[in-house]
DNA sequence: CGCCTTCTTGAATATTATCAAAGAACGTGG
DNA sequence: CCACGTTCTTTGATAATATTCAAGAAGGCG
C-alpha cells in the first residue's frame, strides 16, 4: 500500500512524524474512491451518518439550513480533511456537506475509527488535537462573523483559507484558487450574495486583494491581517502531551 | 476521597456510568479550590496555559477581544465544566476568562490530563466525545450568530442554557437565574446592549419571556425552540464507540 | 441616603438586506 | 467555433435592522 500521495498524511505529517502503524492505518481510510459532481449533496443534516470521508480532491464545505432557506457554511473542506469527524459524538449527523466543485471522496464507516483511536494511540491524540484545533478556528470564525464589519469578515475568511493551504503546500504564492460563489462565500461569513459583491469591489479598489476569475490574489497581507486581527491557528500545534512520541 | 457532590462527575456521569478509576482520576482534579471575585480575569489571551479549572460554584466566560475594543463571548461555563480543555492543544491560551460572578474554581496542571488519559480509556474518550459536542454547540451559534434576526438569537441563547443547566439539574423548572449583564449578552450573539434590551423588553411583551431581576423565565418554549429553529445537543450522545464499556 | 452600575428610551445614523435588472462569464450542444 | 441558455456578478434604489450617542430611571450596596 503505497501512501506517498495521500494529502491526509502529508497534512497530518505536517504536526508529527508518524509511525509505520499510523500511516497504514490511515492508508486504510482511503482505500475506496468516489466522483461527486459539483453541488452535489454528499450527506443531509439529522441523517444516519454511518460513514466518514477523506477529501482526496476539490473543495467541499459542510452547512446547516434554517427553516426558511437561510443558511450557513460552517467549514470549507479541502484535499486531506476528513468529513465528519466532527459527528462522530453523535447518532445522526449534525450538518449537510456539499460538493463546491466536482471532487474525489474516500468514502470509511465510522467503525474505521475505533481501529485507530486502539491501534495508534500517537494517532489517536493527533486526531484529537486537530478536533481541538478547528474548535479554535471557529472560536475565531465566531468573532469574525459576531463582531466584525463585511470587509474584516472577508478579510478573515480570504487569511483563513490561505494560511490552511499553506500546510500542505508550502510554497504557495499570495494567490489561491477560491471555487466559492459570492453566495457560499456571504452565506460562510453571513452577509449576502449582494453585499459580498460590493465588498469585494471595494476591497479591490482599495488594493487589497485582487481577482482574475476564480484566483483571488492577497496584494497586502499584513493589512488585512490587521484588520482581522488574524491568527494562524494551522502553523504549531502543542504535541508535548502526546504519548511516546518523541520524534 | 468523596466525590459525591462534585458537579463535573455529575454532569460526566450523565452520559456514561464512570469506573471507580474515572471517578477517582476526576476528584483529583478537584483537590485545590479557589474563590474569586465578580469581573475578576482568571486568565488573560495568549497567555502560557499551564492550568485548567474546574467550576464549583457561579458563572463564568471565556471571550476573545478585538485590538479596538469589541468582545466577542465565546462560551459560558457553569459549575461542573471544565475551563482551558480546548486549548490543550495549543502552547498558549486562545481565550481570556472572566468571572461572570462570585465563583469558587479547582485548578489544575494540564499536565494532570496526561494521567487521564493514559490510565482511563474510558473517561478519555468520554472527554473527547464532550468536545465534540462543545463543537457542535458552537457550529450552533454562529448559525444563530450568522444568520438569526437579533430576537432568534437571543431566544437561542436562553435555550442553550436552559439545556445545559437541565442536564445536571433535571427538575429544573421554567425559571433560571440569568447572572449576565445586558453588555455581555450582548457580547454573545453579537448585539449591542442597548439592542439586547430592546429585544428583550419585545420578547417580554410578546409574553415569550418574563423576568424578574436576574432571573429569566421561558414562557413559551415551544415557540422560541421554532423561532431559534433549537436542537438540543446535551442531552444524549452516541458512547457506542467507547472503548470497554457496556454500561 | 447617596453612589454606582445597569437598564430603558429616544433620536439620529450607519450598515447591511432586499428587490430588481442589466451585464459578464461559462459551459453545452450544434 | 459560435449561439444559446444558465449561472454568477455588478449596480442602483429603497427598506429594514442594528448601532451610536445621550440622558433619564431603576435597582443594588455600602
Amino acid at each position: 500500500m503505497s501512501n506517498d500521495n495521500s494529502c491526509l498524511i502529508s497534512k497530518l505529517s505536517h504536526y508529527v512524524d508518524l509511525d509505520v502503524q499510523s500511516r497504514d492505518s490511515l492508508a486504510r481510510l482511503e482505500a475506496e474512491e468516489e466522483d461527486y459532481d459539483r453541488a452535489c449533496e454528499i450527506y443531509g443534516a439529522d441523517m444516519e451518518g454511518q460513514f466518514l470521508y477523506v477529501v482526496k480532491h476539490g473543495w467541499l464545505y459542510s452547512y446547516i439550513d434554517l427553516p426558511d432557506g437561510r443558511r450557513q457554511i460552517v467549514k470549507i473542506h479541502h484535499p486531506g480533511d476528513i468529513i465528519g469527524f466532527q459527528d462522530i459524538a453523535y447518532h445522526q449527523t449534525t450538518t449537510a456537506v456539499r460538493a463546491a466543485e466536482a471532487c474525489v471522496l474516500c468514502p470509511f464507516p465510522k467503525k474505521g475509527l475505533t481501529t485507530v483511536f486502539s491501534d495508534c494511540p500517537q494517532l489517536a491524540a493527533l486526531l484529537f488535537a486537530v478536533a481541538l484545533r478547528d474548535h479554535t478556528v471557529l472560536v475565531d470564525t465566531i468573532r469574525a462573523i459576531g463582531r466584525m464589519s463585511a470587509m474584516e469578515k472577508i478579510a478573515h475568511m480570504l487569511l483563513d483559507l490561505q494560511a490552511r493551504l499553506r500546510i500542505t503546500n508550502t510554497s504557495m504564492t499570495d494567490t489561491m484558487r477560491l471555487p466559492l460563489n459570492q453566495s457560499e462565500i456571504g452565506d460562510f461569513v453571513g452577509l449576502t450574495n449582494v453585499y459580498v459583491s460590493r465588498t469585494l469591489m471595494r476591497m479591490e479598489e482599495m488594493g487589497l486583494i485582487s481577482r482574475d476569475g476564480i484566483n483571488v490574489t492577497i496584494k497586502r497581507e499584513n493589512d488585512l491581517a490587521r484588520m482581522a486581527d488574524f491568527t494562524d491557528r494551522y502553523r504549531k500545534l502543542d504535541t508535548s502531551w502526546f504519548p511516546d512520541s518523541e520524534s
